[in-house]
DNA sequence: TTCAAAATTGCACTAAGGTTAAATTTGATT
DNA sequence: AATCAAATTTAACCTTAGTGCAATTTTGAA
């Protein structure tokens, strides 16, 4: 490749979508539309991503040259329209291969995050296609998160904390709100997972344990595990 | 005890096997060992990697270092038993996924390749292990090349190319040497596929077409193509 | 013996994605 | 309203893996 032509191109405003921005990106879909807030901050980013405040500040300076993001500096950031398609597509990319994992290849629910987290940066359209024909086009992943559509629409669960729920009435499991491997194994060898019956039968006080029965079984779990368990009122 | 004191001197030696050099590593081993020779020398690695002659120099000073190649300047690179051992890791991940997006995805023969060539990086031990489980450990790949074992043993394919053969003598397809997409859709979509049962009925001289039968058809291919289909007598 | 081709080296450069240290801005608290 | 610590941004620099070009070295064939 000779780039004798090198000099008289204009920088370009659409450089590459890398494994970073991806990552970014995704990130920063999270905060602002996953849980509550409209904007992400830099510390939470910062952490979330595992790298330093300043290696944030400068990636949304580039980013925001991309048309991303709106970064409004030292307040938060936002995605653009187009930063919120690319972050669907990989949102969609790693719900679709942790369910493919999970179904096609046995994978445990505490195995499928990591996986999931390099494939979704490295595989091709043709297999998403693929994988999401052969699952039969699958509305949420194992551990019930939406999987957005191909055209970025995701339908937001609505549940609430399991530790937050009344006792006796019927609930069945929307989500597991967590990645966290052993919160995970706990879970999946309790039978706690998307669409399982419950309900509670005793909560004790001052955030102590919740018990509940599930399947004729009685089970105690600590408030911070139910806090993880999204539920709703069973029809 | 007296042998096996670590040696707590600086180690210069440990870098990364980044994808890079699983990269490089692979194209040494298809020259030194694939293909006859048992060197490869910098100007073929240059046009297999699609780049430069001095980045292959520079390469290749730093997997010396890092006791991967053996490097004698102005002549030749082979690989040390645990370069050889990282290009085996590769190549083995690279034919098992081809034989699972063939077996368990419908890819086309054509296809494959490259989506291979990407997901030999990022996938983990984990889930090699699981699709060789899947595919009930297999042998080759989908253009019958031999899949190395875990613990680096590689069996040769031995076979004369179809251009080669003599006629009226029933022969079996082993291996296509080939990864470029429109020979092998040809191959394919003339059932000229690993396995395939044929005789070569007649040879155009001067480098001519042949024709050949395979299944009660009678098939004319070129002889560029016969170079790439490796057969055997069928015993 | 010569000499051209191939390989290597040196140097300057690009590009992405980091780092630490210093400066700046914000906003909550006196 | 002023202050000051925490959060954030800027500045300067590092690393990996390339690039190109120029200069040098080595090899092997005529």
């Amino acid at each position: 490749m000779t780039s004798t032509a090198a000099k008289t191109v204009t920088r370009p405003v659409t450089r590459a979508v890398t494994r970073s921005v991806e990552d970014y990106l995704k990130a920063i879909f999270a905060f602002s539309e996953e849980r509550l807030a409209t904007e992400a901050n830099t510390g939470d980013l910062a952490v979330a991503l595992n790298v330093s405040p300043p290696a944030i500040s400068k990636m949304l300076k580039q980013l925001q040259t991309q048309r991303l993001v709106t970064h409004t500096p030292y307040h938060g950031v936002r995605l653009t329209a187009q930063g919120r398609r690319i972050a669907l597509r990989i949102v969609r990319r790693h719900r679709l291969l942790e369910r493919y994992l999970v179904e096609a290849l046995g994978y445990a629910l505490d195995e499928v995050h990591d996986e999931a987290e390099r494939l979704e940066h490295h595989v091709s359209d043709e297999f998403i296609r693929r994988i999401d024909a052969h699952l039969n086009h699958p509305h949420d992943c194992p551990h019930g998160s939406p999987i957005p559509t191909i055209d970025g629409h995701i339908n937001h669960v609505h549940g609430q904390p399991l530790s937050d729920a009344d006792a006796d009435i019927p609930l069945h499991i929307k989500q597991l709100t967590t990645d966290d491997a052993e919160h995970l194994r706990f879970m999946q060898s309790h039978a706690l997972l998307p669409g399982a019956l419950l309900r509670v039968v005793n909560r004790e006080p001052f955030g102590g344990d919740l018990t509940i029965i599930l399947d004729d079984t009685t089970l105690n779990i600590s408030r911070r595990i139910a806090g993880k368990i999204l539920v709703a009122e069973h029809a």
